[in-house]
DNA sequence: GAGAGATAGGTAGGCACCTACGGAGTTGTC
DNA sequence: GACAACTCCGTAGGTGCCTACCTATCTCTC
């Protein structure tokens, strides 16, 4: 991870440690090789577990494993994501065998997912890893100071106004 | 954005927030979220300017102007991403007309980018722009109680040791 | 009951990054 | 000079999300 440049002797002005940088939004790329990064790192904790995993999967498991059978929509809002995304995941977890799909008797349009046998037999068999996971996750929430209240804050200030609204208040005439 | 719901009468386990959850490395998923909602909010900005700006664009942009023609190679590690995104990013200006390309003399392996008049017609057009960004970059993070700094500190902890090793450690019988 | 409005979810295309692989060129060693 | 090791970068395929658009179905209002 390259440092900061300082000035050079010409005086020719340096640009900003893109990786550090606020400016021009550089922060959300930022974010995503950060998150880039993580979703990598874990991964190799599967494959070092032996399984194949997609990190797409755990939060559509999860919720399947935990609260039973929930269509493509409840699943969205459960886990604050589109549905096409669910949909995607679902695809790629019924190829892997881990769900299967229904309709909703009560309703036409709903489709709703329910974890295999095989599904449920793959989640028990990761949840020493989920374990694992979990504890090295609040270890370095601990050691970066608490990066999750500071993503929370960071939402939240997006929340109550966003890029967009601010740039345009400050780039009204007053 | 829901809140954590609570435990159910009935007893029944409550998945956790994925939202804020460290659980199975989501994290990864949150900043990959995160990320992309800040991209699409400082995109909309530049379609309020009357511009197409893609996000990526903003690291190279910024190394060409401020330091001239660039090598492919040089711009990955400036910016600290791989080559061939630097490559994909060049591909997208070229196109656009905002950067040129040629070979370098003393090394027929390097590609060298430069900026084009319009490209620097167009970044000096932007200019405002990022200058407002960057003030609200600013006030975003004051607001998130210093976010770049959180996540400096999680690199930092990623870079001491990863997941995967920690997970190693955490997995092994003492 | 008819029709407008709302809801559920599929499809398509896009975004910005990554790793793996391979070919071409350069540098260093003998 | 020959060859091994290293470097540069293009290509291919993949990841996990998004929005836009559309069809089908349900609910509400008259």
């Amino acid at each position: 991870m390259h440092k900061s440049k300082g000035t050079r002797r010409s005086g020719v002005p340096v640009p900003s440690d893109y990786n550090r940088s606020l400016g021009g939004a550089a922060i959300g790329a930022r974010l995503r090789r950060l998150s880039e990064r993580i979703d990598r790192d874990a991964n190799r904790v599967y494959q070092a577990a032996g399984v194949t995993f997609e990190q797409r999967w755990l939060g559509v498991l999860e919720q399947l494993v935990i609260c039973g059978p929930l269509a493509v929509n409840d699943l969205a809002k459960a886990l604050g994501i589109s549905h096409p995304s669910v949909s995607q995941t679902r695809d790629s977890l019924k190829k892997a065998g881990l769900i299967a799909e229904k309709a909703d008797p009560a309703d036409a349009r709903r489709r709703v997912l329910q974890i295999t046998r095989k599904g449920a037999s793959f989640a028990r068999k990761l949840q020493p890893v989920w374990s694992a996971l979990d504890q090295v996750g609040r270890q370095l929430n601990a050691e970066a100071g608490d990066v999750v209240t500071a993503l929370d804050r960071l939402e939240d200030a997006l929340d109550r106004r966003s890029i967009f609204q601010r740039v345009t208040i400050l780039r009204t005439p007053s």
